[in-house]
DNA sequence: TACTATTTATAAGG
DNA sequence: GCCTTATAAATAGTA
């Protein structure tokens, strides 16, 4: 038998970016969604924690994996029932939980993500407002972009002075010559929120039968309501 | 110099069981929950999807890990917005990607969770009750656990069928002899399902002032309330 | 899917 | 927390 033939190189080093073969890609993420899974999976039984993870194939498929089932884990990250705080609270409180490298990295994506839910935002709005005389009732469901929107500027708000702390620490212990403010991008990070402040106010009066309140999103704003 | 004394053993092997020891497990904690974000930000590089981790920590804080960020990747898989399906569907599709393995797995969780939130929805629609008359558009987020209750069961009775589809695939591919009835356990898994029956019409009328609908959350439910 | 050479994660200890 | 070491585990490329 040739015993000593190297059948294949073994495993190659790949970056880190996007996988530009499409068949290639599929294989990947097959491969690393369930190593996600065994190693979440592992995570909870060592440590006896819950935890839940959800993926979006590039199919958009959905696939999840959750102890306890990944609903009901959604619902206490998101509904978490302190008077009057609702879950901007609890997003900032998980962001404080992190380190530099993954709160910038984090960050850019928000600021990414937000100009696309602005465009959904207004989008929604003006669907909502044709709408609502119709069917009040499902009005709510579109008005949900809305408050995302405005929760997260809460928490980004945070996040940023969160971020400029920690950084501030970080390079007195690296003695690095990196001014704070370009952790945040030359814009400083806060620039295209400005915009949406033009929102806070919006989905509240005008319909006449009765307000849009009851679900913990909205507690947050709920003074905006009443 | 001793260069060839060992300094360690180097990497042992661990079973995949609850670490007893507190200081040892917030160790591999703090490891294996960098290493999982870590994992799931190549995943979200090298495949272009979008992907939300949230673990609470031993000491119940919260961490979280999402591209886009959480909450708005939390609200997609919980909000889809197909008419009147609603987020069971979605659980459902999730599950449907898994395999038997971690089917069973998760499903063993979800009767375990279902003890709890049963609990849970009783004190919570009690709580309601007594406070609908006073401030009737807070009732709606306590009502949350029962109808997170009652798409569960919605959802697990599909799991249900589902599991039993590919457990007989699974077994005629693998020429096994166990019956498909014991990959769900003595009670065929619905057994204790059948009580929550009796929620099924519950958080309704009563109030005269306007139905309680408008969330994403209440879309599947909603004939119960009109 | 299964294999295997290699890279990557991580348990133990400082 | 961070670093080192030695080893276990994940996985890229292949058949």
């Amino acid at each position: 038998m040739s015993k000593n033939k190297k059948s294949s190189l073994g495993r190659q080093k790949i970056p880190i970016e996007k996988i530009p073969k499409k068949s290639h890609l599929q294989v990947t993420f097959s491969k690393r969604r369930s190593g996600l899974f065994k190693k979440a999976s592992e995570l909870r039984t060592l440590c006896g924690v819950e935890i839940a993870v959800v993926v979006f194939s590039p199919a958009d498929k959905a696939f999840s994996f959750g102890h306890p089932e990944v609903e009901s884990l959604i619902d206490r990250y998101t509904t978490r029932n302190p008077p009057q705080e609702s879950s901007a609270h609890h997003l900032v409180e998980a962001h404080r939980n992190a380190n530099v490298r993954d709160l910038n990295m984090q960050l850019s994506q928000v600021f990414n993500h937000l100009e696309i839910e602005k465009k959904r935002g207004d989008d929604l709005d003006h669907a909502r407002k044709a709408r609502q005389r119709q069917f009040w009732w499902e009005s709510p469901i579109d008005e949900l972009g809305l408050n995302e929107l405005l929760q997260l500027k809460a928490s980004i708000e945070e996040l940023k002075l969160n971020i400029e702390k920690h950084a501030s620490k970080f390079m007195i212990e690296h003695s690095s010559n990196i001014p704070s403010s370009s952790l945040l991008g030359p814009n400083n990070g806060l620039g295209p929120l400005a915009c949406y402040d033009t929102f806070e106010n919006k989905p509240g009066p005008g319909i006449g039968i009765a307000p849009s309140i009851p679900n913990a999103h909205y507690l947050a704003f709920r003074t905006g309501y009443l």
